[in-house]
DNA sequence: TTTTGGCACTCAGGGGTCTGGAGTGCTAAA
DNA sequence: TTTAGCACTCCAGACCCCTGAGTGCCAAAA
């Protein structure tokens, strides 16, 4: 029998343990559920609500005179049927946003504002995917010669994030020549999207008008050794420290694990980008991240965009005990917010 | 009596006890001394010897009947007193250098690097101090106009540090206008220290034509406002993990307060800055940084610089038992690497 | 005078035992 | 179908003891 036999009764207690075991962190008994939340049932019934609910593989304990412990598919229900995700109450949101109103930050400083702000109102660790170059729009490019071989190339993206490269040059070029080749690039390609410019780019090249015109051709490869190889993918990381919090990683090594996952990077890098096609938040719980490294952790995440589509995500991720209801309206909030900000300018 | 009344002998025992205790981790007692250090005395005299040092201040016992412990004066009285720092061998040289002939960084990359490099072979957790744009070379200006209202500044400096920064103008500007105020700024400019710069918009400003000049006013008030109110030194940390390592932060607590503090960053920017007008490694130890937040701490550090000076600061931070004389050498070497790779560009 | 062997003393840490309490499953009565 | 009762389980903390590495000190040896 599947998940589907389960009766209301079955439901509200499981939801209600879950709620319990979020806020204890402790296995939670017959008795004491019924004691602290309110429950018109006997500790008896409530123990073969119980039993039950173990064999249907939402609960274990720990051993047998233990209370029970929620297992993932437990978190993975109580998700999915979360009935009231409390929105935030306007004072709240006003608050988080005033973190933003301040300065006219540049894209990078406000997607590392939202990474603490989002960190320290959830109370876990916040996680902010940068945007990849290629979901972004082009803006501007700019070539600095720093010696007759090495040119720095700037990019500028519509939505304000700067990206640079050393690129090395076979010939040496004239100041003027460069500026002839920034000229025109900007002017071909403002307000493409960068994987437009890249089929651009490509597409031109294999005109036969560039072959001819040397410059042209320069310009191309340039910009082509400029965009190509992407880093992989960049992440900002606040509030690892609230991993200390939590009495399921008071044991070093589950904190050393935790922290080297962290070090590693690529691996947020992965699970963020799960997130980035989905629009609502996303909740990962524990081996549902596929990482043995992560055990035990699981992750709230959601999406931003700007004026042309999705960029990145951003989330917290901490133990699998996390107060979803309150924290999802919170991660959803920045990420929307993020979003309107982006856009705005 | 002050530490001068230390005779040769107890100098030997006490290196001996420091070098034992940096390798065991344990409080170390007069009979394992002998054994595992080869010296020819007997346990009792030792004892004796143990007892003066610790009258004068170099160890202590965790209780009576423990071994001995170094105090922080102890390794003070070690680190000053270092007779053979190791110099590195040629292949481990090489070895270290080859992680960067890979690619031609640009300087932000290369700095990353570093710290990568330098956290895993000293097995400890790698600090660097990215360069603070006043004590760098102006290279190159550029603005990039976002809207009426917003320029992206974009400064290069002569060592391929990139900056931008938003500024909010309150007149449009065409862009012919800014082509000019780029111009000029790039060809008075190029080869000044930034704070020669900022002296000279400063003094420029002052002067009769720039009032009439309104073009020439705008360009210093916008660079000005592009220098102005730097951010508070940026840092690099890699290799946290390590420190899980230690068996003096064995308690979550301990590390708890060290991920905090390094998070909060503010701190080790301080302690970076403390060694940047000194040349050769700097040691900080334990108390000596003046902040309880980082007690049992120390700090290996050296400083790096470009073609014009002193750039910013590198080096290692782990417990107050560490290796210094191996790890003294890989900070130093490593620090002038960096060096020379910047001149060199 | 300095070094060493001998001896009594100290104390942290590991292993064992005991007990209270929270929790369980099962059965029989309501 | 729910509940009360009961026997059973087992963790956690308290307590205790013992071992072993280490000390300080004194008197003998060098």
């Amino acid at each position: 029998m599947g998940k589907n036999t389960l009766n209301e009764r079955c439901q509200q207690i499981l939801e209600a343990i879950i709620e319990e075991y979020i806020h204890t962190a402790q296995p939670v008994g017959s008795k004491t559920l019924i004691q602290s939340r309110g429950i018109k049932l006997s500790p008896a019934s409530v123990r073969n609500v119980m039993a039950e609910l173990e064999d249907h593989g939402f609960l274990t304990s720990p051993h047998t005179s233990a209370g029970r412990v929620p297992t993932e598919k437990a978190y993975r229900f109580y998700v999915d049927t979360l009935r009231h995700v409390k929105d935030l109450d306007i004072r709240q949101k006003q608050a988080i946003e005033r973190q933003y109103r301040e300065q006219g930050l540049q894209m990078a400083d406000m997607l590392r504002e939202a990474c603490r702000t989002l960190s320290s109102y959830a109370q876990y660790t916040g996680l902010v995917m940068v945007p990849r170059l290629k979901t972004t729009v082009f803006r501007h490019i700019e070539f600095v010669k720093l010696s007759p071989h090495q040119l720095l190339v700037v990019f500028v993206t519509q939505s304000g994030l700067v990206q640079n490269k050393l690129v090395a040059v076979d010939e040496d070029m004239t100041a003027s020549e460069l500026e002839q080749i920034t000229n025109y690039l900007n002017q071909t390609l403002t307000g493409l999207s960068i994987q437009e410019v890249r089929a651009r780019i490509i597409a031109e090249m294999a005109e036969e008008k560039a072959l001819y015109d040397h410059l042209l051709r320069r310009a191309f490869i340039l910009s082509e050794a400029a965009l190509g190889d992407e880093a992989e993918g960049e992440i900002i990381i606040d509030g690892t420290s609230y991993f200390f919090e939590q009495p399921e990683f008071s044991e070093l090594q589950q904190m050393k694990r935790i922290v080297r996952t962290f070090e590693q990077k690529s691996i947020l890098v992965d699970l963020l980008d799960r997130g980035v096609d989905a629009d609502g938040v996303q909740v990962i719980i524990g081996s549902e991240t596929q990482y043995h490294e992560l055990s035990g952790c699981s992750l709230i995440t959601a999406a931003y965009s700007g004026k042309r589509g999705t960029l990145g995500t951003l989330g917290v991720i901490g133990p699998n005990r996390m107060p979803y209801s309150s924290i999802i309206p919170i991660v959803d909030y920045t990420a929307s917010l993020i979003t309107r900000l982006l856009e705005h300018e």
